[in-house]
DNA sequence: ATAGTTTACTAAATCGTTTTAGTTTTGTTG
DNA sequence: CAACAAAACTAAAACGATTTAGTAAACTAT
């Protein structure tokens, strides 16, 4: 009753051949190995009138590679992430590369055991946004040279290849730009963890255009808002912040995610963006182009940056004395109206 | 220099024992075949020593079923498949699967060589959302009662699971507040290809809509766009379209992207939403609620449809003789700025 | 006629597991 | 002290491919 399946040997027994000549006519190789043109023919033949198909599972178990990549982000449905991913899966397909996508949550402990599952299922390489902080547990889990790109998030102390952007800089551009336009009393969120290089390079960033134009830092100024609670859309502590300093006129925010709360809270909160409080963040969405007021931005080069990401691995793949590759990337600050100068 | 692999032979070589008790006794099977609880305490001590961790891709040839399911949207990067991305994905590693997700963009070819695809891979179940017009396709694709779950789109004559929402009675709800509120050139803004289930339920809701109010259908009204043209923000037909029949108060879009496609116009033409022109757009987008104007929208319950759908493929691989389940949720109609009355 | 080459093919090992069908040793019972 | 059961373990097959190391026959050259 159940469709029997058919394998190489059924194949090779229909056709009274071997199961070796099946494989090799059927990898192409049967030219090289000086097989009757008319056997192959008849190899074929047969092969699509019972709709052989090779089993993936078990040639990656005899060639050791799956040909699949994992890709482990924090979260899938950030249309930053989203986007990304887009990429990589359209690029990988192109390469033969199927993609087993997980999402840590910013979860060290799922981040870890996420990845021992990526390992088990024995991927070729992964493409990664770390969580993780301390770089023994990646060198510990991963083997040794293991083909991995950190995208967005480099780890230091843990020698890899990196794909992301110059957030330093970017963030400086996107504070020098406030500073320009007026304001003095300049807030920073961001998120917990805040050792992710992202975030941090963020936060340096905007500490040195403070120092450049001589504002003393004031530390009550930085926000650090808990992942979860930004995820679930508990925004108390941000609308507390804004209540607490009335005197912030502009705020930074190192995502999108933040940025979204900030429309939230400005709406329920009275306090008009721009007039009130001007806003800027890391990472442009679609819509931002169409909220109310449009959110100035600094978008990264999503395509690109899964593009790079992609080909360094596939270039590790391929070469065996291989040397890491950090590539980062310049961002585009999009000024719309979420900021506007003062006095 | 290279680490080399640790296998089950590895443990059972240097514990002086077979791979049949190192196996049994790490699948914790140890117990009901009475090996002595010294013995295990050894393997399992060898296995931590070194580090052991089973071969998914010998175990899932060996066992016939890899712990992997397909997921195939049509776009990953649209918040919409993202987001049941998310649910799915999570859903799934809490059962000890994981997801190769691929993007079909909505071409029936690429569609198809991605089924081939997880297939090869042996891919225990898939989930997807369908471009397909022509049932005869799956059921030679697909082997018989293979575990699948379509979502958000059927595929009549094919039988299989199916989770979505009731977009004729959605549709139609949107379509009757729009009159109820005075409007009468309503225009319908869909996608190519429309046959699309859920596409051509939501017009068949549109369309009785104005039956049960009287109002003439005018095909005029009803613009199909192309998906490529949308995703590449050429909005040049939609653009056409509201400059041709200005005498339209109100539009119904079919899906988030082509919302968008409105916002963008109604800025250009500068024909205000919703003073204009009222929207209701299918799907809801975290954002349209922060957007100007804000946008009146369709909901789907995105984490019921990704839980719905994985457990239905969960109960399907489990059951051997499971019968086909189907599932149509409600959506909730959010009523925001974009949409008002009329006179 | 013989050695060497080319053509055309195949048996068997291998990848790392699980599982079937045992075997051997020890213990218990009548 | 047989007979039998229980305890403790193992050899080998199996999953479905690839690949190594062949073999046999036909042909070519000397």
């Amino acid at each position: 009753m159940k469709p029997k399946k058919v394998t190489l040997s059924s194949i090779a027994t229909e056709l009274q051949v071997s199961k070796t000549l099946v494989s090799l006519v059927l990898n192409g190789k049967a030219d090289a190995l000086a097989i009757n043109k008319l056997t192959q023919q008849k190899v074929l033949d047969k092969a699509r009138e019972l709709n052989y198909k090779p089993n993936q599972v078990a040639r990656g178990l005899r060639m050791g590679q799956t040909k699949t990549l994992g890709l482990l982000v924090a979260d899938i449905s950030n249309p930053f992430y989203a986007r990304i991913t887009r990429t990589i899966e359209h690029e990988a397909e192109k390469a033969g590369y199927s993609l087993i996508v997980c999402s840590s949550d910013e979860s060290k402990e799922r981040e870890i055991r996420l990845l021992k599952t990526l390992l088990n299922r024995q991927v070729d390489g992964i493409i990664m946004t770390t969580t993780l902080h301390d770089p023994k547990i990646l060198q510990q889990l991963l083997p040794h040279r293991f083909p991995l790109v950190l995208v967005d998030r480099s780890l230091a102390g843990f020698e890899s290849n990196f794909v992301g952007v110059d957030n330093a800089i970017s963030a400086e551009n996107a504070i020098n730009h406030l500073i320009e336009i007026g304001h003095k009393n300049i807030g920073f969120l961001t998120l917990t963890p805040d050792y992710i290089s992202s975030l941090s390079e963020r936060k340096a960033g905007y500490l040195h255009a403070l120092e450049r134009h001589s504002i003393a830092v004031n530390n009550n100024y930085i926000l650090q808002l808990d992942y979860l609670k930004i995820k679930n859309k508990d925004y108390s502590q941000l609308y507390q912040f804004l209540l607490d300093y009335p005197e912030i006129t502009a705020v930074f925010s190192a995502n999108n995610n933040l940025a979204v709360a900030c429309l939230s809270i400005a709406k329920t909160l009275g306090r008009k963006i721009p007039k009130d409080l001007s806003l800027i963040t890391f990472d442009d969405v679609e819509l931002f182009e169409y909220t109310a007021p449009s959110v100035s931005s600094i978008a990264q080069p999503l395509e690109i940056i899964g593009q790079k990401s992609l080909q360094i691995l596939l270039q590790q793949l391929k070469n065996d004395n291989f040397t890491l590759q950090k590539e980062i990337l310049s961002t585009q600050l999009n000024l719309r109206e979420s900021s506007c100068g003062i006095k």
